[in-house]
DNA sequence: TCATTAAACATTGTGCACAATTTAATTTCG
DNA sequence: CGAAATTAAATTGTGCACAATGTTTAATGA
C-alpha cells in the first residue's frame, strides 16, 4: 500500500486525511448553516455562547479563544460580524475595560431553536455508526491533547 | 458527560474535535515547513508533484485538484506563489492550450531532499504510537468516503 | 462551417487562521 | 505614587478555502 522509498508519503497520509476529513465535514455543515446565515466557525461561537450564556456567566473573547484554539485576530472581526447581524453585543466590561464580552440578544438566542436541526440533519443518509464517530471523536481528542501537551480536563 | 439537554452538544464534538485536531496538526507542521519556506498547502502540492513527477507523467492542475480536493481558486495563485519562488512553472500544453502543468524545477526538485526530514521531525516527542494513527488514518479515509459518496480507490 | 456548449483555469469577493505588532487598561513593584 | 511589566483586544498583512463569475480554448452539431 505505502510507497515503500517515500519518506514523504505515510506520515503524511494521517495528517492529510485529517485535512481532506475536516474540510468534507465542513463543507457538509455549509448548506446547513447557510439558512442560519452562519459559517461554520459563526456557528462554533454560537454554540458556546449559547452554552454558557444559559449560566449567566459572562463569556469574554478570551473565553471563546481557548474553547475554540482561535485568537483575536480571528475572532474580533468574526464577533464584528456577528455584532452587525443583531445576533450578539459585544460589551466591554466595567471592571475591565480591557474585557470585551460578546452577549446574545433576542436575535441570537432565537437562532438556537433553528439551529436545533442542524445535528439532526448532518448526518442523514450518511452511512456512518455513532459508536464508530464517538471514538473517533476519542482518537481525535486523544491527538489533540497529545500536540498541545496539556491535559485538558475541563471542556 | 455529555450535557443530555443539548441536542447542539453531541455530534458537533466530532466535528470540533476534527476541526481542532486538524489545525492543532497544521501548528505542529509550521515550524517546521517554515525552515523551507513553505505552508502546509504547499507542502501538499509539492508532495504531489514530487510523487507524480518522477513518473514523467505531467500533473496538470485538475490533478492536483482532484488529489487535494482544492480547485482553481485555490491552486492557481498558490502555484503562482510557489511559481515565483521558482519551485515550479506553469506551462500551459500545446496539446490544449487550456491545460496548465505545474513542472518542477531543479530548486523545486532540491527541497525534496530537506523535505524528508519533515516527517521524521513531525511527531519528535510526541506520545502516539504508530499503529493508533494509522487506525485514526483509516478512519478519517472511511468518513471521507461515506461524505463524499465515493469510493475513492487509487490514492 | 460556425454558432453552441462544455471544459480548464483565472478572477473577484468574503471569511477564516495566524503571525506580528499596536493600543489601552491593569498590575506589580521600587 | 509612578514607571515598568503584563494582560486583553484590536489591527495589519499573508495565505488559504470556496462560491460565483469570467475568459479562453476545445469539442459538438445543425
Amino acid at each position: 500500500m505505502a510507497k515503500p522509498d517515500d519518506a514523504l508519503s505515510l506520515d503524511n497520509q494521517v495528517c492529510f486525511a485529517l485535512y481532506a476529513a475536516n474540510r468534507a465535514v465542513t463543507a457538509r455543515y455549509r448548506p446547513l448553516l447557510a439558512d442560519l446565515n452562519l459559517t461554520y466557525p459563526q456557528y462554533l461561537v454560537m454554540l458556546v455562547l449559547w452554552e454558557e450564556g444559559r449560566s449567566g456567566v459572562l463569556t469574554r473573547v478570551s473565553d471563546l479563544g481557548r474553547r475554540l484554539r482561535l485568537d483575536s485576530g480571528t475572532l474580533t472581526p468574526l464577533l464584528k460580524r456577528l455584532e452587525e447581524r443583531g445576533l450578539l453585543d459585544r460589551q466591554r466590561t466595567r471592571e475591565d475595560e480591557r474585557v470585551v464580552t460578546p452577549v446574545l440578544t433576542d436575535a441570537g438566542w432565537a437562532l438556537q431553536e433553528r439551529a436545533r436541526l442542524v445535528p439532526q440533519h448532518l448526518l442523514c443518509g450518511v452511512e456512518l455508526e455513532q459508536e464508530r464517530l464517538q471514538n473517533l471523536r476519542q482518537e481525535l481528542r486523544a491527538v489533540l491533547t497529545a500536540l498541545e501537551g496539556e491535559a485538558g480536563s475541563s471542556d
